[in-house]
DNA sequence: TAAAAGATGATACAAGAC
DNA sequence: GTCTTGTATCATCTTTTA
């Protein structure tokens, strides 16, 4: 079933360039002609056209072991060798181990059948589809009811975009909204040169597996009053809108983490940014979106930057030998009383200046924990008010309304930095001066929210996916409060976003213009101490649940939902 | 029973010494 | 180049308290 070019351009010959429906059945036609004529010659191999049986030996020699289907099939099968035969795919062993977990036993069996089925019957092509992220997702989607003739429908899909994306220049891509009917493919195409950059990318990382550096200063693309902008850059072809999408999770991550996370959001380089340049606490993350980067603007007036602005009371009780000017990252816990009663009494021992024993005891202490000084010997941890104000979010935005103090500096800690995501999101502002359609998913106390109407956009509609009821609570609130003219409607589980809720929602909405997340970081995080455990993680594993609904939208926005569902 | 408090390192990176 | 040192990190689990 694989399309050469050949074959491509005599089938656009003989319907033209614009009659892609036409394109599509005639192409599938041939193909479907030339695989039985292949069949016919070949039975035994099921190869296809002999345009790609050359390559597809070689391209096949690596996958031996699929060979004895019944291997696989067989209940008495290792894990470590289900592992194996998915690696071999192209997955990455955590991946692989993901689709394991999640998907269980029969989903892996059902994934490599598949894969089997395919191998006899696909060209070059669909070797390079079959390793693509989406279909890793649409066999998660549709699971153990996916069929041959849906999975092959998802690659041919691919296919016929990438023939179109050959044919049709770049530019001609037009907005969600009068999008025509060649263009509502485009997305589903990853062109060659895509490809060949992202194997050697790959190989590139077999060579170094620290393949995605973090910058020094960590500016990302560029931050307010800081020299080295950058204005713009080259997206890949599939990560182009509509929607806009933005990811977000910690910077220090386990190795390899950030690999991943771009591989499966279009290989888009992730943008590395301390919140420390917005405001006086850091907050180290990487953030993969494919917002434009020219024009931005932060939030006015900027917010303190430095401790002693943020809080001038402390600066009289500031010993001169704690030099801190910037908080470290706010976590979701706080240190105990014991720790700053243990300070006092060490600092009211020594006579005048500490001795620099108990000086790198104090300071090494303040830091861990974010102290600040509040009276003569007394240190003392951030309150949950003085956190939001760090954070950007309104005085108040967590308080009350049944959220006790440990619960409030749990979701907080867990949130956005507004004037850092705003700072990102201002790019937005003229294009959506009507107001905005937004998914929230992982949207916590509703930074991205917050954020979009401190810059001024109108919020239309917002979906927001948030497991926490007491987070839910929080956003219905905020959003009442500043009597928002839109709708939110607030779903518990991103489970429950498959592919027909989204083509409700699209349908009453008319499709998302951004699509926010940023996934659970309890698996990636160092502060971690029990199940640093990467993507794979119980919770950070929702990162490829972003994938997944971020994939749908673009599909069911792109016209084509019905090709993989 | 819920909230608060207390105890619990590993990992990764940068910078400097050699 | 290697080694050491210094530093930072959207947390989890158990116990205590109200």
């Amino acid at each position: 079933m694989g399309f050469s070019e050949e074959m491509v351009v005599k089938v656009v010959q003989e319907n033209g360039e614009g009659n892609t429906d036409s394109i599509l059945e005639t192409l599938l036609t041939y193909s479907a002609l030339e695989t039985t004529a292949s069949v016919q010659q070949n039975p035994d191999s099921g190869n296809c056209s002999s345009d790609y049986e050359g390559s597809l030996l070689n391209d096949f020699s690596d996958f031996d072991s699929f060979s004895e289907s019944e291997e696989i099939m067989s209940p008495s099968s290792e894990e470590g060798r289900k592992l194996l035969h998915l690696t071999k795919m192209g997955y990455s062993e955590a991946e692989a181990s993901v689709v394991m977990e999640r998907c269980g036993l029969c989903y892996l069996i059902h994934f490599c059948n598949i894969f089997l089925l395919m191998v006899g019957r696909m060209s070059k092509f669909h070797l390079d589809s079959i390793k693509d992220p989406r279909l890793f997702n649409c066999c998660i989607e549709n699971g153990p009811d996916s069929t041959i003739e849906e999975l092959t429908d998802f690659i041919c899909a691919a296919q016929i975009a990438k023939a179109a994306d050959a044919l049709f220049p770049l530019e001609d891509k037009k907005p969600f909204s009068n999008g025509s009917s060649h263009k509502k493919r485009r997305n589903w195409g990853y062109d060659l040169l895509l490809r060949k950059k992202k194997l050697k990318l790959e190989k590139r990382f077999d060579e170094d597996d620290d393949a995605v550096h973090l910058p020094n200063p960590m500016i990302g693309f560029g931050v307010p009053n800081e020299p080295d902008q950058i204005t713009n850059r080259v997206l890949p072809e599939a990560a182009l809108g509509p929607p806009y999408f933005y990811y977000e999770n910690v910077a220090l991550a386990p190795k390899g983490v950030w690999t991943t996370i771009s591989r499966f959001l279009y290989d888009v380089e992730p943008e590395f940014v301390d919140s420390k340049f917005f405001c006086a606490a850091a907050r180290k993350r990487g953030y993969v979106h494919n917002l434009p980067i020219d024009n931005r603007f932060p939030l006015l007036p900027f917010p303190p930057r430095t401790i002693h602005e943020a809080f001038p009371l402390t600066r009289k009780w500031w010993p001169s030998w704690d030099t801190r000017t910037k908080l470290n990252c706010l976590q979701t816990c706080i240190a105990s009383a014991r720790l700053t009663d243990k300070i006092r009494k060490a600092l009211e021992d020594s006579d005048g200046e500490p001795p620099l024993g108990i000086q790198k005891f104090v300071l090494e202490q303040c830091r861990k924990w974010n102290l600040v000084w509040v009276g003569r010997n007394k240190v003392a941890p951030l309150e949950p008010d003085e956190v939001e104000m760090l954070l950007g979010f309104p005085r108040n935005h967590t308080r009350g309304g049944g959220i006790s103090r440990t619960d409030r500096y749990k979701s907080l800690g867990n949130s956005f930095q507004i004037d850092t995501v705003a700072y990102h999101f201002s790019v937005l502002k003229d294009k959506f001066p009507g107001g905005i359609n937004l998914l929230s998913l992982f949207s916590g106390i509703g930074g991205a929210e917050v954020a979009l109407h401190q810059l001024g956009i109108p919020l239309k509609n917002v979906v927001a996916v948030e497991i926490a009821e007491l987070n839910r609570n929080i956003l219905r609130s905020w959003w009442e409060q500043t009597n928002q003219r839109g709708t939110l409607t607030d779903i518990q589980d991103v489970q429950e976003l498959n592919g027909d809720r989204l083509e409700q929602l699209i349908k009453n909405f008319g499709g998302f213009d951004l699509v926010v997340g940023g996934s659970p970081c309890n698996n990636l995080t160092g502060s971690n101490r029990y199940h640093r455990d990467g993507l794979e993680g119980k919770d950070s594993a929702l990162f490829f649940d972003f994938c997944r609904i971020l994939d749908l939208v673009k599909c069911i926005m792109n016209g084509t939902k019905s090709m993989i569902i």
